[in-house]
DNA sequence: GGCGTTTCGTGAAACGTTACACATCTTCTG
DNA sequence: CAGAAGATGTGTAACGTTTCACGAAACGCC
């Protein structure tokens, strides 16, 4: 499969004439006499040397590679933050090792155990399940999902981003809520974002109902709903908040299909601020996750992960960004 | 970072009192005595043994790591193809190590060589360079672009894709078109779409305009574009063919919040067969690539690779698939 | 100018596997 | 029944690094 006549650092330090040793430090970095390094780094050039992180991870017992649970990348969100991740492990100098679950707890399982085999320094787990514990002593940092004290978990505030949907379309003058849904049959930090949108629709007296739904694989439901819900071209609700940009982009498309003007008949309010679906010119207004931070702050608390340092679980703030137009 | 007591092949066979070699075997599934075996088994069970992949990699030169080279996952296609690339990867007891490059060519390169330190056995690149190649022996699979003969590319037929869409207008009735596209600098496999579209049209004698756009961060000049095209809420098109689903899902956003019907007044077809944006209820027609299978024919294409084998170019053939209406 | 102290290079011993030569024990064959 | 041919288990030498004890040279100090 492949000719395997790659130079070694033995080879490197025959070509300079120096010991082994001398040629491991100065790969590492580690002081060694100017004209020491010179010849190795020449012999490096000439040989075209390439490190083996395999023997180096064999004999170090770290291996740069981080391991990423991921239920699915075809939820824009997961996608998103899966860039991210990966674009921040790489500037720290860590490799993702990319798992995925399809949502199922023992598939996550099975990729811990995975993930334990190759020695990976740490997991970042967007899991389903509600205890996920790492196979053995290896960091883990999860994201949107508490799984015990010794985790530390990341998640934007959830409830928070309900409320200020909530008081945005009130604000913008709305009197009838509907909230719509996909939620997890285990609810999560995300299903907060239905706690902080009710507490705040009570608080401010506005009437609201909502539409929650298990399944992930179908949306009739909610077409079905609101097509029950429009009587002569116009529809019983004033503002809607839809738990994801997916979500509030297709419940748009089909609105102004029946001719519902948004915004002027109805709100819409989505979540988590996907540049693709929202935050543009002509897209949806949004709670805007911190999806970028969310990372930064995974791998940072996975890395400095020091065995002694208390978990902590952080909570990133959000905010509204309003759409585009619809009409020019 | 890690407390490291994990037991090793020794710790078994000590266990089991018989010799490594025979715990080797036992774990590879090479014949044993049924005693043997059992009590091998019973004690890799009891220390919770699990072997550790870089001493077998740095032994066997066999990682069983594949490296993905994405230019970002942001782009629903290229999460999608993630997405099954890794599932059948792992299907195959491969483990995907996920480089985002920004649609860089200095980044890719990066990328390769951190690949081949991480000694992975196989690169699947989404590549936009014009000649990337690797950086040793590492087989090495495109998709959507070729790279030199000695380096298999997998793609749908995107010139058939362009021709499909402009017949399936055609024969909706369409006769002023127009193609929308986000084209690369490097033209690859995916620039064939609008080529075989302008044939289709010359062909049907069909008149069509184009805008392509080389910037894949804004969509302002596509906005501006229709709106000068769109004369008391009449367009001057009656068919758009978008070469992404994701542009005609913005496009189609754009269109409805006009006032303009679709399909009534304007027909769009998109190009990907992203099920987030086309082929449901209330969605946009488009030219479906068949991604799971342009990952299964990679994946294949990468791991059959015997040194021997002549590198094949695979073209998949793609279908339309309509739309939903936007009334009921 | 001897003597500690620092600086820097050397060589060998791990790390946890696999693979291979060898030993041992059966089984077959003429 | 001797000897060849298979099974099957054992022990050890790699794989390519890092690390560490050791030695050699250079330096400063009273």
């Amino acid at each position: 499969m492949k000719n395997n006549d790659n130079p070694t650092m033995k080879d490197v330090a025959r070509e300079a004439g120096v010991a082994l040793g001398t040629v491991s430090r100065v790969i590492n970095g580690i002081p060694v006499g100017e004209s020491y390094r010179l010849r190795v780094e020449e012999a490096i050039e000439k040989l075209g040397y390439r490190v083996n992180s395999y023997a180096r991870g064999l004999k170090t017992n770290r291996t740069n590679c981080v391991a990423l649970l991921m239920p699915s990348l075809s939820h824009p969100f997961f996608a998103a933050l899966t860039d991210k991740l990966t674009a921040c492990l790489m500037k720290h100098g860590y490799r993702s090792i990319l798992m995925i679950t399809n949502y199922d707890p023992e598939a996550e399982k099975k990729c811990l155990v995975l993930g334990h085999e190759n020695k990976v320094d740490g997991v970042i787990a967007l899991t389903y399940s509600p205890d996920l514990q790492p196979d053995d002593a290896t960091p883990m940092v999860t994201i949107d999902r508490h799984c015990g004290d010794s985790i530390p978990c990341v998640s934007s505030d959830n409830y928070r981003g309900g409320e200020i949907a909530a008081e945005k379309l009130a604000e913008l003058g709305c009197r009838r809520l509907l909230f719509m849904s996909v939620a997890s049959d285990i609810p999560g930090e995300v299903e907060k974002r239905g706690e902080g949108f009710e507490a705040a629709c009570r608080r401010l007296h506005i009437a609201y109902e909502q539409i929650i739904l298990h399944d992930r694989d179908t949306e009739a439901p909610f077409y079905d709903f609101l097509l029950r819900h429009i009587r002569e071209g116009v529809p019983d609700f004033d503002g809607i908040f839809c738990n994801t940009d997916r979500l509030a982009c297709r419940m748009r498309d089909f609105l102004l299909g029946q001719g519902i003007r948004i915004p002027e008949d109805v709100q819409l309010i989505g979540y988590d601020g996907i540049t693709d679906y929202a935050t543009g010119r002509y897209t949806c207004s949004t709670i805007v996750q911190p999806i970028a931070q969310i990372a930064e702050t995974a791998v940072s608390l996975l890395l400095d992960t020091t065995g002694l340092a208390v978990p902590t679980n952080i909570c990133l703030p959000v905010h509204y960004a309003p759409g585009g137009t619809t009409r020019e």
